[in-house]
DNA sequence: GCGACAG
DNA sequence: ATCTTGTCGC
């Protein structure tokens, strides 16, 4: 285990952008970077997935990071780390990758594992221009990721069948974007789409295999538990 | 123009 | 995301 808990504040990369004109630019030269093709590491298999997430202090202008990996097989933590920033762009929706990844990167870079997939609170390709922040981190870290976030954002879905593993397709009009995946029984289901270099039935069995006693992957849970402490122990 | 809208 | 206590239920 890795007490990598020390805040290094990462600064948002020169360059970085600042108005939405320039972002939405940047993800249209990246958006055709996505790889599609790959199935992605194998479910069942023993692999080191890494959870990512960050919490906002609008009042310091703080962002903290955190990256916590877990073996799949007993979903222990691996190795963790996080990093504190401050907030690089406001939150657009769309345009979310930009608020989150630099302080994010920073938590990969100071994690003392390789990660066999990466696994991001939000979306993928479920996105209104498909490059969402799955998508954004998996082609700038070359490394496969998926998304699972909360919330439908403005895509539709039939209600899943009421069992654990259960799915339904998350449109936008007659595109399947992603899948709406029940990990619990008569619970909410969560919202699984592809990042890069991973399938869409891998990221949702990937899910599933994460996500055994509570709602969200244990990736998830563990990253948010952790980029909140960090956050409150940053000064 | 108005409302909706990942985190 | 964040503001925020207790409370109902398995």
């Amino acid at each position: 285990m890795n007490h990598t808990t020390d805040d290094t504040t990462g600064e948002p990369p020169s360059g970085w952008p600042t108005t939405e004109a320039e972002a939405l630019a940047v993800q249209d030269a990246l958006r055709d970077r996505v790889v599609l093709d790959e199935p992605g590491p194998a479910p069942g298999a023993e692999l080191t997935a890494v959870g990512v997430d960050v919490a906002y202090d609008d009042e310091r202008d703080l962002v903290a990071a955190a990256a916590v990996a877990l073996d799949t097989r007993t979903l222990r933590v691996v190795a963790e780390a996080t990093a504190v920033g401050r907030v690089a762009f406001p939150y657009v929706p769309g345009l979310l990758a930009f608020r989150e990844i630099p302080t994010v990167l920073a938590a990969l870079d100071r994690l003392p594992a390789t990660p066999d997939l990466v696994v991001c609170d939000g979306y993928g390709l479920a996105h209104p221009r498909r490059f969402g922040l799955a998508a954004h981190l998996g082609v700038l870290t070359g490394l496969p990721t998926i998304g699972v976030a909360k919330n439908p954002f403005t895509f539709r879905h039939a209600p899943p069948g009421p069992a654990r593993g259960d799915t339904a397709p998350l449109l936008d009009g007659d595109e399947e974007v992603g899948r709406a995946l029940r990990t619990r029984e008569g619970v909410k289901p969560v919202y699984v789409s592809v990042g890069h270099r991973v399938n869409l039935d891998r990221a949702c069995a990937h899910t599933l295999g994460l996500a055994r006693a509570y709602r969200l992957p244990e990736t998830t849970r563990a990253a948010d538990a952790l980029c909140r402490r960090a956050l409150a122990e940053a000064r």
